[in-house]
DNA sequence: CTGGATTGTTATGATCTATAACAGTAATGA
DNA sequence: TCATTACTGTTATAGATCATAACAATCCAG
C-alpha cells in the first residue's frame, strides 16, 4: 500500500486547505484548464496533432484561403509562432501554402483532401473526449459553462 | 487609422469563422484561461509575485507548517519546481523553512509577519481584479462558473 | 516615386514544466 | 539489529511554449 491509506485523525498534517484559492475564479480556471489541456493532448497525440496544430487545421478547413496573419489573430498567437505550425501541417500534406494573386507577400492557406480527412477524424476524437470529460454534465450545463467562459473573455475582444 | 476600419462586405476575407472550436469546452477553457492568467499576472506584478508564487504563499499562510511535498501536491506542480518558488519566498522574507523535529529530511514552511502582510495585500488585489474581470456577472453566475469548473476537475481528483 | 506599413520569416531569450538522479533520512520487515 | 525500501528536498537538464526584435520582400498612401 502507498501512503494514501494513512489516517491520523488527531492531526491534519496531510490535509492542505486551499479554500482561499478555490474561491478565486482565476485559480479554478487555471487548474481546470491544465487538466483538460493535458487530457486533450493525449487525445490528439495518436493523430500526430498538438492542441494548437489541431486548432490551426480546423480554422484552415473552415476558412479555406485564410492568410497567416489573420489565422494567428484568430488563434490569439503571434505570427512568428504560427510559422512552424503551418510548416508542420504543410510538411505532413494536410494543407498547402498557395499564392495570393493580389498580394505576393501573402500565402492563402488551403486544406488538402488529407487535411480534411484528418480534420474529421480529429474532431470526432475531440468530441468523444469532451463527452467523456463532461460525462456527468447534462447538455444545458455544458452550454452554461461555455457561455460563461465566453462572457469572461468577451469584454476584452 | 489602423486597418481595423476596413470593410469589404462582398468578401469575408477579414472574418475568420471559429465556431467549430468555440463549440468545444476545452478550447474556450484554454482561451479564457490564457486571458485571465495574463491579466492576473499584471495584477500581481507590482507585488513582486507570480501566479504560482502567490498561490504558494496563500497555502503556506493558510497551512502554517506545511511541508514542501504536500504543498507541491496541493498546487499540482512537481516538488522540484517548488524548490525555486520556496527559495524566492524565503529570500524575500515572506516565509521561513523551519526544522521539523520528527523528520530531519523535511522543512516546515511557515509565514513571517511580512509574508502575512503581503498575503493580505495580494489577496485584496486579486479580489479586486476578479471583481473587475467579472463585473458583468452577478454573484450566482460566478458561483455557477466556479462550481462547474470544480466539477470538471473533480472526477480526476 | 518615396516613406511608411504589412507579410511571412528567422533568430533569440524568457519562462515554464517534466524527468532523472542524488545525498540524507526515515520506515519497514526479516 | 540490520538490510532494504521509500521518502524529502535538491540540482541539473532538456523540452515545450511564448513574446520580442529584426529582416527582406511587397504593398499602399500621399
Amino acid at each position: 500500500m502507498t501512503r494514501a491509506a494513512k489516517a491520523d485523525p488527531h492531526t491534519d498534517s496531510d490535509h492542505v486547505s486551499d479554500h482561499t484559492l478555490r474561491d478565486l475564479a482565476g485559480y479554478n480556471l487555471r487548474r481546470t484548464s491544465q487538466i483538460v489541456q493535458a487530457d486533450l493532448a493525449k487525445t490528439l497525440e495518436p493523430l500526430g496533432l498538438r492542441m494548437i496544430t489541431f486548432a490551426a487545421l480546423v480554422l484552415i478547413v473552415d476558412n479555406a484561403g485564410v492568410r497567416q496573419t489573420r489565422l494567428a489573430n484568430a488563434l490569439a498567437i503571434e505570427r512568428s509562432n504560427l510559422v512552424l505550425i503551418v510548416d508542420d501541417l504543410e510538411k505532413r500534406g494536410l494543407i498547402q501554402r498557395t499564392q495570393v494573386p493580389t498580394d505576393r507577400r501573402a500565402y492563402a492557406l488551403v486544406p488538402t483532401d488529407a487535411g480534411r480527412d484528418v480534420y474529421a477524424r480529429a474532431l470526432n476524437a475531440v468530441h468523444a473526449h469532451e463527452a467523456a470529460l463532461l460525462s456527468n454534465f447534462d447538455a444545458s450545463e455544458i452550454a452554461t459553462l461555455i457561455s460563461l467562459l465566453k462572457r469572461v473573455e468577451a469584454p476584452r475582444a
